[in-house]
DNA sequence: TACAATATTTGCATGTTGCAAGTAAACTGG
DNA sequence: CCAGTTTACTTGCAACATGCAAATATTGTA
């Protein structure tokens, strides 16, 4: 790695850290973009409890708990007891929380189309194959530093100080 | 554009949004994640103004401004008057300001070359180049619909209700 | 000079987040 | 079986981030 590529590659982090403002999240009003990742994580899992819900999504127990307070308020997610082990809350989604995730999937995908629209399509496939290098590469990286070291991309970091 | 690239590309989004965690992020108390975009930015302009600064990292001038504040506060940049125009106000580094720049960029070169012994030699130069193609779309993109589609990652999106 | 346009800051409300403390249930060793 | 510990989750709390609308100051314009 030489010095141009390591800055080549901040600057994009930087840029693309900054894309996923928002502003270019707002336009949906049914559930806030936290909500948003926690119900798609919910559909993808088994009537996931909520600790395996804040460690698939690396969030703290208490943020998850609230982000699912505000899904049960919009009715989107219901909180199952288990009957094996009554301390554990199970989340199940409701009828309404089926149907909008059908509907954000239906949407995404159709805006990601549009996206790679702008990408050549000899290029598409070595963009979706190395951004999933890169981000298992974080996935990676951050398990066994466990958080430990400072995020690769443009946060400021005192241990010179 | 098939839907299984689709999906594996939107999944891998998801997984990378939730990787720029706070968590990650809190390693530095010098200045909060926010506050260090900021000061990157006013370190790669000339003398920025608050509006420059603003549209380089799309963010809205009153949330800058509050940035530009805590910046102040920790003595990292000055607000300058502009000579032509009093109404612009240019952002300049301190001392301070210039010494913690170098300091995140040599932390954050050296995790960043970290990350990258996780990925194949032979791979880097294709991750990195890619990311950018992928970056670069988004940026195309974003500045055409002006931010009125959805995030293609993960946002709801209620037009079809 | 009155009026419109531009640049920035403040007031306000909402959302996100983690830590610490609290509560309830399940396990464990005597 | 019961006291103490561990586990799963929720609440209290404080900090930060963010955009919109309104206020302020300055500049351009007719």
């Amino acid at each position: 790695m030489n010095t141009d590529q390591v800055r080549r590659f901040r600057r994009s982090l930087r840029r693309f850290e900054r894309l996923n403002s928002d502003q270019l999240k707002k336009c949906c009003t049914e559930v806030t973009f936290a909500q948003c990742l926690v119900l798609l994580e919910v559909d993808d899992g088994d009537r996931p409890t909520m600790s395996e819900l804040a460690a698939g999504l690396r969030l703290d127990n208490s943020t998850l708990s609230r982000s699912i307070e505000g899904l049960v308020g919009k009715g989107m997610v219901e909180r199952v007891a288990d009957d094996a082990d009554r301390r554990r809350v199970r989340i199940a989604l409701t009828a309404a929380g089926r149907e909008l995730c059908r509907s954000i999937h239906r949407d995404n995908d159709a805006c990601v189309i549009r996206l790679f629209e702008r990408i050549p399509a000899a290029e598409r496939q070595a963009v979706i194959d190395n951004f999933e290098i890169l981000v298992e590469a974080f996935l990676d990286w951050e398990t066994e530093t466990d958080g430990s070291c400072c995020s690769p991309g443009l946060v400021a970091d005192n241990s010179g100080k």
